[in-house]
DNA sequence: TCAACACTTAAGTTGCAGCTTAAGTATCTG
DNA sequence: CAGATACTTAAGCTGCAACTTAAGTGTTGA
């Protein structure tokens, strides 16, 4: 049961183009730096600060092997934040779903 | 299909754990401004502003009737969000299982 | 009619996110 | 060992997010 900072974190660091760019990368498997850097529009420092704000969250995870730093996208955060959105959206909807038959009931159903 | 600067919005709406606890709030049913302030340690105009991020990102709507207003949970960006994430975590694990996979292969399975 | 209520608008402060350039530090490769 | 590679560190800039207080506006109930 993640921690509400927890949220914040993951929710903040997939709230950017960018790092969404490079969450979506990584989960077509494991990359380096530079390749997660090729498709953007920015400087690599750029997007190593991107990297930390990733990383600080959880959800990727880097090690460094020689000069080569490899990224990998970890699944807990993102089952935590997918769990937190499903509750909620289930929550509205089943009560959408009784509103619908409150109305049925009070107007008549629909054919 | 959410475009990118659809989901910045909803994510960085979500991130705000002010802004999660109205939309707690609210999947359980509409509310008024002052409602969904009662539980927030911060003034009203405060409350108002993260209403207003809220309703940018779509996640919200409201009415006024009298001097009340009435602020309702959209499903659709709570949908988009969840299918962004779900799409990319199920890539991840459907990576992390073959390679569990070509592990058990290459160093034999385990009883 | 007038005071309480439920916001709303305006304006200002503070801090930090998201870049930049410049100058490092290791690690390979020929 | 020199030059290329793959980051890394440092420092600084700009804009906006997240509040605040103060002063409105329109609505309602006694």
């Amino acid at each position: 049961m993640a921690a509400t900072a927890d949220l914040d974190d993951a929710f903040l660091a997939l709230a950017d183009p960018s790092r969404r760019s490079m969450v979506e990368r990584l989960s077509r498997g494991p990359a380096s730096v530079s390749e997660l850097a090729e498709p953007l529009a920015m400087s690599l420092p750029a997007v190593v600060q991107h990297l930390g704000v990733l990383q600080r969250s959880g959800l990727v995870s880097s090690e460094k092997v020689g000069r080569v730093r490899t990224c990998r996208l970890q699944p807990e955060p993102m089952q935590a934040v997918e769990r937190w959105i499903a509750a909620h959206r289930a929550d509205l909807e089943r009560r959408l779903d009784r509103l619908g038959d409150v109305l049925d009931e009070t107007y008549g159903r629909k054919q």
